[in-house]
Formats: structure tokens, sequence, C-alpha cells
DNA sequence: CGCAAAGTTCAATAAATATTGAACAAAGTG
DNA sequence: CACTTTGTTCAATATTTATTGAACTTTGCG
């Protein structure tokens, strides 16, 4: 199942879904999404794969991804969870070909939710349960000082109100 | 210049702006925030530096806020240098007091705005940075797949026009 | 079944990031 | 001005986080 090689422009380059090499474009795209994960506080990796698939014009295997980004199976496994988890990337089947072939999703509606509900909500529940925690010693506080801190607790509270109202406009907006 | 030492439930505690330990409350609040600064991508001392004065009642100086924290100078002062430029944080001046003392902003509008200035745009501006890039090499490939990867832009392009547009109104929605 | 290809897991290691603290600069104060 | 307090900077170090790769599991095929 090797691809035969083929000489261009002086550079030995393989025809398909070649070699560990990546073309200006596609490192280009590499890097705008390694920047963008970057942002996001997700791994390099992660950046890397869904950059990469999101330059090829077809679906892509995880031995593919390895090979063109010189990544170690063990990246390339839990990088591709990831994205599957957060709808990021969609798996797809190809006849006679056991390997599972990824593609991006395109939609940023998708895509904003998948991170939302993978990686935001998460942590936003984490916080919630320690604002219970609070409650609990507040009432051992001097009167004057518990007056301060549910003042500011409640702005915490308030916070968190506009935050969820902000969630589904946001999504509406990225729709289609 | 030293607050006089008390003791109190067998503790070691000082009055007025106190020593090294965290009540219960002031905990809880520094954990909360600690929280939300790691899910901001942000390190743990912001956080607990903002949780520290979250949960003050007065404002605090730097020293003040190294000792009960057990911070490095080094680190409570990069902190504050970035709460305050990211208009977390705001500077009180206290008469007969050469410290600078520092109090929390409050209001979720321009905690999130400065967040956005200070962390994020300036990624932005390096994604965009690399798509111009990618235009220029686009010019270099086979006409199939160039209208491939136009596509690919393309979307690209409509979600930085999304990102754009939900920005303004957010941050109304946050006002007040 | 037995084998091979595909994919996962996780302890060890590498890479990235935050923190420290000592040296420095700035700004009052007497 | 000499001295002290306040705050900054940054190279060294500690901590956290991502990556690797070898051992393992799963799946499909003859």
């Amino acid at each position: 199942m090797m691809s035969h090689s083929v000489l261009k422009n002086g550079r030995r380059v393989r025809n398909g879904v070649g070699s560990g090499e990546l073309t200006p474009v596609e490192l280009a795209l590499v890097e705008f999404f390694v920047s963008m994960a970057d942002l996001a506080g997700l791994p390099k990796s992660v950046g890397e794969i869904y950059g990469l698939l999101f330059s090829s014009p077809n679906p892509l295997a995880m031995d593919e991804i390895i090979h063109r980004l010189s990544l170690s199976k063990g990246s390339a496994s839990q990088g591709l969870r990831f994205l599957r988890s957060s709808q990021a990337v969609r798996t797809v089947y190809r006849a006679g070909d056991r390997r599972d072939f990824y593609e991006p999703e395109l939609g940023l509606r998708n895509l904003a939710a998948g991170l939302l509900k993978e990686k935001i909500a998460p942590r936003l529940a984490e916080g919630a349960q320690k604002l219970v925690q609070l409650e609990e010693v507040l009432s051992k506080e001097s009167p004057s000082l518990r007056k301060v801190h549910e003042n500011r607790i409640q702005r915490i509270r308030s916070w968190q109100r506009n935050g969820q109202k902000i969630i589904p406009f946001a999504l509406k907006f990225l729709g289609g």
C-alpha cells in the first residue's frame, strides 16, 4: 500500500496523501489553528491535527496524520479523541478500509458548542461548587463582614446569570 | 508600624490586615477565582490576588497581599501589573501612605473588556496575520486544490466576522 | 482460532509556564 | 544628599502540562 513517488521541482513528493512534509498552504493553516488552539488553552497537537484535517480535501486516517505531522501515536489518539468528543471532527467510513477517517466540522456553531461543553462547562460547575462551600462558612463571620461578603457573592451570582444569558444567544449568532 | 497581635481561639491572629493565614471565606473566594483564572488560562497567582482583593472590605497594599498569600514580590508585582492593565483592579491612594492600595473592579463588563483587550485581541491579530501569509502562497497551488482551500479560508473569514459581531453585543449584555 | 492491523493507555520524559529572589531603579523623607 | 521604603526586572528554578513510546486491548479477517 505504498504510494509511488515522483520528482517535482527537484523535490521528492508523493502523490495522493503524501509524506511527512507540509506544503506551504498546509503549513500556514496548521500554524493558524495552532495559534487558535493556544488561545483556547488546548495543546498544540490538537491545533495541528485540526489544521491538517482542515487543509485536506479528503478525510484522513490516524496513521496519515501521524506521518504528516510527525506526531506520536499517543498524541494523535488523544488529540483525535478530544476533537471527536468536542464535535470539532467527524469520523467517516471508507469501504474496504478498517481505519477510521476523519474530517473537520466546518460549522462554527458546533465547534463552539462542543468546546463549551467539553472544556468550559465543567470548570464553571467546579466554580459554582466552590460558591456553595462558601455559603456554608459565611454564617460564622461578624455581621458587618458578612454583609460585605454577601454583597460581593451576590455580584458573582449576577456574573453567572449574565454569562448564562449570553450563551444561547451567541450560539444562535454563530449559526449556519 | 507593626500591628499588635492577639490570641484568639488558641491561634495567633493579628487585628486589622492580618497575618499569612486565610479565613475560610477568604480561602473559598481565593479558590473560586483561582479556578476561574485557570479557566481563562491565567496564572494561579493572578487568581489568588484577585480573590484576596475581592474578599477584602478595604483596599490592600502589595506587601499585605504578599504576606497573606505567601507570594514572592515578583509574582505579586507581575500579577498586579496584569490585573491593572486589564482593568480588573484599580489603585487607590491613601493619605500619608506611600504604597499603592488595590481594590477589585466589580463590574463584569470592564473586567471582560479588559481581558479581551489584554489576552484575546493580540492572539486574534496574530491569527489574522497568518491568514494573510496564506493568501500569498495560495496562488501556487493547482486550480482544484486552490478552489477547496479558497472555500475553506472563506469559512474562516466568516467565523471571524461572526466573532466580531458578537463582541459588542456581549459587552452590552454584561453591562452595568 | 491465530495473526495482523488499528487504536488506546499510561508511566517516563520533554517542553512550556509560572514562581522565586536577588539585584536594580524610583521615589520619598529627614 | 544619604537612607529607607516601594516597586520592578529577569535569570535561575520549580511546577505544570504535553508528548512520547512501549505494553496493552480491540477488531476484523482468513
